[in-house]
DNA sequence: GCGTAACCTTACTCGCCAGTAAGGTTAGGG
DNA sequence: CCCTAACCTTACTGGCGAGTAAGGTTACGC
């Protein structure tokens, strides 16, 4: 480290500091039953100065969304640039998710796993950050509607399917906490898989193509 | 109803009422926001009802918990009878699932939407109501894989689909919510066309079948 | 070298909420 | 009819945690 035991740090860096110490015990304890004197703690730093540089605790849960949402965007949309092909695109997508979640799992849980509605100024911030994400991703699906010779599909098949890769991929992430050493990139591999042919099937119209019995 | 205005309600009865009451609390706030007076008041009853039939707060999440997981689990082992083959099976439990959280949002939003560790007590019910549900939709994965004339897969690989599975169901209850006439049957079938087939090349091992070109 | 702004602290207030004490009321068995 | 157990209430306590008042300390510009 090259702070030779600076005791008293500029703002901007506090400012992280403290978004950093928060996202850890959000994430641990969820928005309510985090305190903000632990945050503080864990920050190096005493309780007013969270209050000074954040204005309240929802002031910094908002903060903590905001820059995570932004950097979970800008990994995902540097990933999966148009340049590829629609289906190398969406690999790289999710190569990307799974990485930044296995470096930055604390950010995922509490940009995502929050069920409460403890104001609505974060309700409002939650929904878009999410929406921000599925946007993106239905606009990944989308691409490869149009590059499907189908006939065009409503909307409705998009999103369905960027709500379908979203929640497997949340999921998984669980499933990657059960088994430290699998690295993204076959998680993403084992998920194209399984997903990709299927995509088409419902991008193309409801075909359900290998019933053996009717009930 | 046939309660003529009966103030007096015998014990079980009214446990189940404050149960049904705190699971919609619950649901709506969060385990730590939600507060005793509220559920009481929903329950039509003062509070120390609450603690006298239910001990504590933990003590009613936990019943709350425990009731709902039992639920489910039932209403999804009765639709997935092994009497069907391995894909109406699971064509029967996404349905039951779907028809389930239509049905009761908020048991779902208790029993799979909780970030937070409010207790070790609490997060073991948690754990515990989740790798049931996981273990038998891993159960009937696993029942595809020896219908399938490949080699054993490791369970790996089961239990990765199961995960996917889960997400993707926990997900589309979100886009169920931004589509209230979607019927759950319609959500199944669009479902089952998109993993069903992908499933298959998973269990029967990593061969992405369709790379336009490579990275 | 000194003053001022930026950085930081201790030590409070105040409201909310889990949990409880003490006792009131009605049903229904004898 | 009456009395006891089951049902239910009002009215508290105690602690935790968000937010703040008042003031102390160091860097750095001039």
């Amino acid at each position: 480290m090259s702070d030779i035991r600076r005791r008293r740090v500029p703002r901007p860096v506090r400012e992280q500091q403290i978004i950093d110490a928060a996202i850890r015990v959000f994430a641990r304890r969820g928005y309510h039953a985090a305190s903000v004197d632990e945050i503080a703690e864990l920050a190096g730093i005493s309780k007013p100065m969270v209050y000074l540089y954040l204005d309240s605790k929802e002031g910094l849960f908002l903060a903590c969304l905001r820059r995570e949402a932004e950097r979970l965007l800008a990994v995902f949309r540097a990933a999966a640039v148009p340049a590829h092909s629609p289906e190398l695109r969406l690999r790289a997508g999710l190569l990307a998710f799974f990485t930044f979640v296995t470096e930055h799992r604390d950010s995922w849980v509490v940009l995502h796993r929050q069920s409460s509605e403890p104001s609505p100024a974060i309700t409002a911030e939650l929904a878009r950050s999410r929406r921000a994400l599925l946007a993106e991703v239905t606009g990944l699906v989308r691409a490869d509607i149009a590059a499907s010779d189908g006939p065009a599909r409503p909307d409705d098949d998009a999103e369905f399917v960027a709500y379908t890769l979203v929640g497997a991929a949340d999921s998984l992430t669980d499933w990657m906490a059960l088994h430290p050493g699998e690295p993204p990139e076959r998680i993403t591999l084992r998920l194209m898989n399984m997903v990709w042919v299927g995509m088409r099937n419902v991008l193309d119209g409801e075909v359900w193509t290998t019933p053996t019995q009717l009930p």
